[in-house]
DNA sequence: ACCTATATGTAGGTTAGCGATATATGTAGT
DNA sequence: ACTACATATATCGCTAACCTACATATAGGT
């Protein structure tokens, strides 16, 4: 799973939202460092549709536009909080290696 | 950044090693979860020598065995250490919105 | 002789994400 | 009335990263 992806599955996690707002919900988790496409977007909803993370939890028509709204399911819930959990352990490894005082290539003490 | 990419950054981070051992430091990394295939490996090492975030620490010749090893540069470990941040912010984000009660699609409490 | 571990590499295919483009309505400014 | 921007969804083609499988070679154990 990728950044967009993950920030997508965030962004649903604490309420169902439609494919626009999503958008901006990931613009702001991130900070505004990611600016997510369209192309992107729906690619990754039909993909995380057909792989069950998540489903349609509203279709409705707001001021003459079509609206569908995601939500996440119970199995989008959990792989969520696997990777999440996953992507914590990895990131809490990689700061321990990095304060690590490295031996020099060719060995002993400066 | 995908997450080989990252396992193999981490596995960089504490000391410089050849290709087969980080293979063995990606796996024992990720608890066994990630198996790393050759494929990926050197097209990962030929990409971040590209990106200057990793270099060629020592050619040498072990066991009549070519052994090329690799190190991060100053950029390698800056880019780890930013993507390491990043990765605990989202995942951060995803534990909190995970946890908040979620209000129904119809609206009020149960 | 055969298998496993060590060690590096290439070829081909798949998929996710990205850039560009298209469509359509509502709202606000000029 | 016209223009521009925000809202809203969707497709097409490209590229990069990754994966599977294959290829090569030495050392050591059974």
């Amino acid at each position: 799973m990728q950044e967009p992806t993950l920030l997508l599955l965030t962004a649903l996690a604490d309420a169902p939202r439609h494919g626009y707002a999503l958008i901006q919900e990931v613009a702001a988790i991130s900070g505004g460092r990611v600016t997510m496409r369209t192309g992107t977007l729906y690619g990754a909803l039909d993909r995380l549709l057909q792989q069950g993370l998540i489903e349609v939890a509203a279709e409705e028509v707001v001021d003459g536009r079509a609206r569908r709204s995601y939500a996440l399911t119970g199995a989008g819930r959990a792989a969520l909080a696997g990777e999440a959990e996953r992507l914590r352990a990895v990131a809490t490894e990689a700061e321990r290696r990095l304060a690590v005082v490295r031996p020099r290539v060719r060995g002993t003490f400066t």
